[in-house]
DNA sequence: ACATTAATTATGT
DNA sequence: ACATAATTAATGT
């Protein structure tokens, strides 16, 4: 009799949780509870997921996809602070002590998430072990990351601070491809500029160079990477 | 060593 | 055809 309880859509299938960081540690009952609270939902791309200010009603598991958090500066532009790839957790306010988000978080390719009350967050924190110290350490490879930007920022010319940009892109998103790895979402030299606070006529032309000395290939809204090793020796300085 | 401005071309719907 | 992306040169700080 149990099946015509079969009212529903397609149930998620724990095992889209089952190897991601903060449900690892978790048994498959656990899993399946979580996974009946939350709901799922298809980005198009470009689409913003939620707006920084806003308060964090819900936070997010990037499924498939990736999204781009950008702050809006006191100036009106746009600032990306960092790309996040499926699998990892999006606009844990909670986490931060925060009541609204700390910046927007806008899909780069057409992406699927699955999102929970804001509410939970607190239960799943304290009841689920591994929840906690797993989402820590994403926070705080984040901030890590965040950090060293700043730090090149400072401290590097443009030039290296885009290669810096480069290597770290195809490192976190980054898709081997005959003849070097390319960039798995699409990005334009104006977002690469965001990232390393320059403009785009500037990135323009270090890919273009780049290009001629065989480092780097790139179409409209596409990069690959052909020679990782002289990028990061130009990264250096 | 870089930004800004502007003009030109290429590319995707 | 139209908008958006990318290149290129010239000029400015």
């Amino acid at each position: 009799m149990t099946d015509t309880l079969r009212k529903t859509l397609p149930r998620l299938d724990e095992s889209l949780l089952a190897h991601l960081p903060p449900f690892s540690r978790l048994g498959r009952a656990d899993i399946r509870a979580i996974l009946d609270q939350a709901s799922v939902k298809r980005y198009d791309s470009g689409t913003a997921i939620f707006d920084e200010g806003a308060p964090a009603e819900r936070f997010f598991m990037l499924l498939d996809g990736y999204v781009r958090v950008v702050r809006i500066t006191p100036t009106g532009e746009q600032v990306t602070a960092l790309h996040i790839p499926a699998g990892q957790l999006l606009g844990i306010a909670r986490a931060l002590g925060r009541e609204t988000y700390p910046a927007t978080a806008i899909s780069a390719t057409e992406s699927l998430a699955l999102s929970w009350p804001m509410t939970l967050w607190d239960r799943y924190a304290a009841q689920y072990d591994g929840f906690a110290t797993e989402t820590y350490k994403t926070v705080g490879q984040r901030l890590g990351e965040m950090n060293t930007r700043l730090v090149e920022l400072a401290t590097q010319q443009v030039e290296q601070r885009v290669a810096n940009a480069l290597l770290r892109l195809i490192n976190q998103t980054g898709r081997k491809v005959e003849g070097g790895i390319e960039i798995d979402f699409p990005i334009t030299r104006q977002d690469l500029s965001e990232l390393t606070a320059t403009t785009l006529h500037t990135v323009s032309r270090l890919l273009s160079a780049w290009e001629k000395q065989g480092l780097v290939e790139s179409r409209r809204k596409h990069i690959t990477v052909c020679d990782p090793h002289a990028l990061m020796v130009l990264a250096q300085g």
